[in-house]
RNA sequence: GCCGAAGUAGCUCAGUGGUAGAGCAACGGUUUUGUAAACCGUAGGUCGUCAGUUCAAAUCUGAUCUUCGGCUCCA
């Protein structure tokens, strides 16, 4: 009897567990149940994701990664985009492949395909060869490439120059393939890092998505490729579930429900980027605006108005002219030139330089719904979120060194309290120094620990993202989460040391000496064309009855209840609440179906019944018939809802 | 800006070289309706724009504008 050799495995809990020497992280999984090894993908190896049937050693740290991490899909998506590859090189000969990540929900793969442009009839035959590729269940073996500069020369013969470029700048790392194989038969092979899935058919639920071009490492002057996205998941349900996702997603587009609902249009006689508001879309930035202006001036900040363009002369002195030269648009009037407005923080510094300022005026917050111009480049723009024309919600808060973490922790609170009137939920990122930056180490060491610090005593969770400030100043973004998961832009707090400077702002301090003062940017919407945009799809165009457009319709029977609707709308009009009958000689449900599809709060119905006991029948948007209600109690409930902006 | 796709009635879309179509919306009439579409009729389009090919262009070609999917960039 020979004495078998075992090895010690650390796993996830600090536990130590006892396996043959030779035994693999799949091993490992079947040593600890039979179930465990079924959901097993891959390992967390000493921190590092790879191959379930890598080799283990003693002393190793393994977390067994199973299909209810979401780390798996790592290696079910870049693997299907291996299948994708493979099954495209084999449908149009001499394609040549590029890059194939997992990315976000999915993956995709570039290619250069001669003499073929790929079109959506394409997907389904592509689907098809890679629902064969992953039938025949092959293999994804991983083959280390000891001698790099042979297999460059043979990707070259080949012609896969991406690959050779790749694994020439890879040639140090300890450079490896993944073959597809079959019965020890090498069918296709990619230069790559992994981790990858064991077998092809563990593949069970996959789609491509979509086609567009791509460039070779993203650089337009190198080679066009076509790109092919894709999704793949453990299970036909999930597949179906992200899918049906997408749908949703694709439902609740601000630009399908801003033509549907007559939000918002942009149009070709005023130009791309610059968006006309509604009437209805108009109401909702009407509420928005109210809201804010409220709530800044019960916080302490003051109103200021400034002009749409300016002479060129005070974007020299900004810096703009400088840095920002590509992104306005210019005029020449009486030889003057001029700029419309891509930021309203001169005009703000401006105003405060007019007078001389004590230590005790400070701070002084200066606020402006300010509506500025830049240019972005035409393939860019994107409904109401992307555009060329919009307006900041922003401020500028001059203060001194002293009053600068109090004010950044005054500003994380109204961004709180604003973004309950709309009940979204947010996630809060510092960013740090970039490299090429402004201003001395000991004022951005100020600068930042003055925001961690404002962070932290206001109680709020946050990431750090290092080396992505701006170059005047670090600055916290809030990043907001929609009904649907996904993240959209928010709020964002800027510490700038630039302008200060360029602007020679001072104040007076105690002692009687010139101090510069700290200046904070901030917005909270952003902008609101694209506050509104999150608005449209949060919501899915049915806003909550604070900010909808129109609150109430009412909905007589027949014309002989025409009267006490009329009645009906001018007592809720009163009380401030938005309303009008439907007067049309269309039939109750024809009505009922008009108003839930226009997305309608309420619905007031009223009949002979109603009318004799002065009351309403109720109809909530998608909740349907509500019952009677006497008339002062619906008007008060309203009231109240709109009050408290009740979501 | 770059790559690719698209643009037909207010909206959604059909129409592949031979007289521009449907549904919804609009308008007129009939119906007077009890919780998601009553019925009949009328009107509405230089087929994004400009050139070209052709006896003939929504349809083919080129340019241009806009939109969409990406790249890049960004509030």
């Amino acid at each position: 009897m020979q004495t078998q050799t075992t090895i010690s495995i650390i796993l996830k809990d600090g536990s130590k567990k006892e396996i043959s020497a030779g035994s693999t992280g799949l091993d490992l999984a079947k040593a600890i149940s039979n179930s465990l090894a079924k959901k097993s993908v891959g390992l967390l190896l000493n921190g590092e994701l790879k191959d379930l049937i890598s080799a283990l050693h003693d002393g190793d740290k393994v977390e067994i990664i199973t299909q209810d991490d979401p780390r798996s899909f790592e290696y079910l998506r870049h693997s299907t985009a291996h299948i994708l590859a493979c099954a495209v090189q084999n449908l149009f000969k001499g394609s040549k492949i590029a890059n194939g990540p997992a990315i976000e929900n999915g993956f995709y793969y570039d290619f250069e395909i001669p003499e073929h442009q790929l079109k959506p009839e394409d997907l389904p035959k592509i689907e098809k060869e890679m629902q064969r590729i992953i039938d025949e269940d092959y293999s994804f073996v991983k083959v280390s490439v000891d001698n790099s500069d042979k297999q460059i020369q043979e990707f070259k013969s080949s012609g896969e120059k991406f690959k050779a470029e790749n694994l020439e700048e890879h040639k140090h790392h300890n450079p490896t393939l993944y073959v597809l194989q079959k019965d020890g038969k090498t069918v296709w092979n990619d230069f790559c890092r992994g981790p990858h899935i064991a077998t092809s058919k563990q593949v069970k639920a996959f789609k491509l998505l979509s086609i567009s071009g791509a460039y070779w490492h993203g650089d337009e002057n190198r080679e066009k490729l076509q790109r092919i996205y894709g999704t793949s998941w453990w299970s036909k349900e999930a597949l179906d579930d992200h899918l049906q996702k997408l749908e949703e997603a694709e439902k609740r587009d601000h630009r399908k429900l801003g033509r549907q609902m007559e939000l918002f249009s942009m149009q070709d006689e005023s130009g791309p980027g610059l968006i006309l508001w509604h009437p209805a879309l108009a109401y909702l930035r009407k509420e928005m605006e109210d809201y804010w202006k409220e709530l800044h001036l019960q916080n302490g900040y003051e109103m200021v108005y400034t002009p749409h363009i300016a002479k060129s002369d005070l974007w020299n002195i900004s810096g703009h002219n400088e840095f920002y030269k590509e992104n306005m648009f210019y005029m020449t009037v009486d030889e003057q030139d001029y700029v419309l407005k891509p930021m309203n923080c001169p005009f703000h510094v401006l105003i405060f330089n007019t007078t001389r300022h004590s230590y005790r005026e400070l701070p002084i917050r200066m606020a402006e719904l300010g509506t500025v111009y830049r240019y972005e480049r035409s393939g860019v723009m994107h409904g109401l979120a992307r555009v060329r024309g919009f307006t900041q919600d922003d401020a500028h808060i001059f203060c001194r060194k002293d009053q600068y973490v109090e004010e950044i922790k005054g500003v994380i609170k109204l961004v709180d309290l604003i973004y309950k009137g709309f009940g979204l939920h947010y996630s809060a990122e510092l960013s740090t120094k970039p490299k090429d930056a402004i201003g001395t180490k000991e004022i951005w060491e100020f600068a930042e620990s003055g925001l961690e610090q404002a962070l932290k005593e206001y109680g709020l969770e946050y990431k750090v993202n290092p080396e992505d400030g701006a170059f005047y100043g670090p600055k916290i973004d809030f990043k907001l989460k929609d009904a649907l998961g996904r993240i959209w832009q928010g709020a964002t707090i800027q510490l700038d040391f630039n302008l200060p400077e360029r602007f020679k702002l001072h104040y007076t301090d105690k002692d009687g000496t010139q101090q510069q003062p700290v200046m904070v940017h901030r917005a909270i919407y952003g902008s609101l064309e694209r506050f509104a945009a999150l608005l449209i799809e949060h919501f899915a165009g049915s806003f909550p009855l604070w900010l909808s457009y129109k609150q109430v319709v009412v909905l007589p029977i027949s014309d002989k209840h025409l009267e006490y609707a009329r009645k009906v709308e001018s007592m809720l009009k009163e009380k401030n609440i938005r309303v009008e009958v439907d007067d049309r000689a269309e039939s109750l449900n024809a009505k009922i179906r008009d108003a839930e599809m226009n997305k309608i709060p309420y619905m007031a119905i009223v009949g002979d019944k109603e009318a004799s006991e002065n009351n309403i029948s109720v109809r909530a948007r998608k909740k349907g018939d509500l019952g009677k209600v006497p008339l002062n109690s619906f008007a008060e409930q309203l009231s109240k809802e709109i009050k408290e902006k009740t979501i």
